[in-house]
DNA sequence: GCGCCTTTACTCGGATAAGTAATGTCCGAGTCTGTCAGG
DNA sequence: CCTGACAGACTCGGACATTACTTATCCGAGTAAAGGCGC
């Protein structure tokens, strides 16, 4: 899995601590992490593409949740960095095998295809069932000051 | 998730109706779906240096199931392929985040991995409850003609 | 006829290239802001 | 003093290198079997 789940995850969290309107410029998202600027913009870019985040250009621009974050689950954020397909693709060797078919999808009907969407699927109600929401939540209560020192983070010079 | 993986998967399961200690060579193996046969070698050798298959050299040579197919799970097929680490790497980015300190293991800390690892122990339990012997034992009943033929591919000249 | 040695062919195993995707970097288009001149 | 146009700077967005990894290939070491030779 590409490195840039981390970066868009960390990013969106601390979205969720921005004041409603406000846009916050790849290049302090990355300051934070002392991240590549360019390349986290990259990867926001695919978030905005997603409809996670909406951007605004010129000054005073940058990004913001494009909706609540109750509404954006992890996995949002991990499909729209890593695209929709699931990790194990099934390039359907049996067609080749003994008795194979050209007309048979065997995604569908392979059993090893099968075992491995299943866990798949485990994969990915995990990570559907944690909203941005829920780690706001849990981080607030557990160090009471990040909202306030993120805050603070997103509205001080650049250095 | 690399394409080896099923590769590894089908071999393996086609191992599981060969005769007990007859070893099938990695030309046969490959011949079942017109695989390249030096590359699948590289992967049956990823799966003996994992226990799961062992090999015999010179003629009437090539491998064969290491243990029983009820003690080789899928996940083992899979962890033998892709190595032990789980998809999502944790840089530990927040190292480098306000209050970021060097001594704390932000793997074992940080929400964003402890719900990347969650999935990923879900996705695991998933593939650890399917053996080879269940995969088997499946399409034997649903093709009951499977282990002849697989067997008789195994005896029958290459051409 | 039987046993041993040699040769032969076959197999795995690791070392070595080619192609592809991830990673990182750069510059241009668009836009908002602040300023300055004019009414 | 107020309004409007303008210049400037800041931002995103996509196009362009670089690196790492997957995919693919090749040749050598080892080994078991088969055949021939001697006893």
């Amino acid at each position: 899995m590409t490195e840039g789940v981390e970066w868009a995850l960390h990013s969106c969290l601390n979205l969720t601590w921005s004041e409603p309107g406000q846009a916050v410029s790849a290049a302090r998202l990355a300051a934070f992490y002392q991240l590549p600027t360019a390349y986290l913009n990259k990867q926001l870019q695919a978030l905005v593409r997603a409809g996670i985040l909406s951007s605004t250009s010129g000054p005073r621009g940058g990004f913001r949740l494009a909706r609540a974050a109750e509404a954006i689950t992890v996995l949002d954020v991990v499909v729209a960095i890593e695209g929709p397909e699931e990790a194990f693709r099934c390039e359907q060797i049996l067609r080749q095998g003994p008795g194979g078919r050209g007309d048979v999808d065997y995604r569908q009907v392979c059993l090893v295809s099968q075992t491995m969407r299943r866990a798949d699927l485990a994969w990915r109600r995990e990570l559907a069932g944690q909203t941005l929401a829920d780690l706001r939540a849990t981080v607030q209560q557990r160090y009471p000051d990040t909202p306030g020192n993120t805050r603070d983070r997103f509205t001080a010079p650049l250095t």
